[in-house]
DNA sequence: CAGTGATATTGCACTATAGCCATATACCAT
DNA sequence: ATGGTATATGGCTATAGTGCAATATCACTG
């Protein structure tokens, strides 16, 4: 393989590129849940929330333990949060510029050129 | 909108999560580059690097800058570099966590049991 | 304790949509 | 025109969502 660290980067990203899988691994911040727990939080069918963790799970993102017939599931990595953390901070950063952006604007237009 | 910040996060990550665009984005960290010393990094049609930046200009993660016929790009949030730099250790711990299995492995394949 | 049903989770097949690459074409400043 | 970039288009693969079947475990009940 040519690029392993920027392939497993790759992969690693569009596992996170998508908002349910997003949600699911935010919760997971608080420590583990169960499938039903996190199928719960979203808004499709239950096989979808399976199937996107199924997806990270194969990744190595997500580990998943057996219990009866319920499943725990927990990030591997804790590094994981510092990268949503940090797209949060981007998100402020982003939002802060456009508003700069607006304020400067409308100052303009007040102004007489 | 509904979920402002995760439809942020996954736009975002969905932008990272390719080989080339991190390639150039990678790039990036040492200040500036021009599209075709960005074109060079990439193993395809020039056209193609142009298609990618235009994707992480439309997202707010770089910005264009044009100086006669040559456009030069930055990124826009260095923030973004704390998301790289968790993604190569997330893969650094991958790979220590796979060696650790193997070993494993390989020591109880040479226990009696 | 075999049989039945309820619950939890996953896998499969299908359709619809999105992404990637390459070719071709358009722009724009010199 | 030419060089440096950008956009449009078409074909191909990948991914998402849905409904349904399959499996596994547990709880009853007879």
């Amino acid at each position: 393989m040519k690029h392993p660290l920027r392939l497993f980067k790759a992969e690693l990203f569009k596992a996170l590129a998508h908002p349910g899988r997003l949600k699911m691994l935010e919760a997971l911040k608080e420590g583990e849940k169960t499938v039903s727990e996190l199928q719960e939080l979203l808004d499709s069918e239950p096989a979808s929330a399976s199937q996107h963790l199924a997806e990270l799970r194969h990744k190595n993102i997500v580990h998943a333990r057996k219990e009866g017939t319920t499943v725990f599931y927990s990030v591997v990595d804790p590094r994981l949060f510092d990268i949503l953390e940090a797209g949060r901070e981007m998100f402020n950063n982003h939002v802060s510029r456009s508003q700069e952006a607006l304020d400067r604007d409308k100052a303009e237009a007040g102004t007489v050129r």
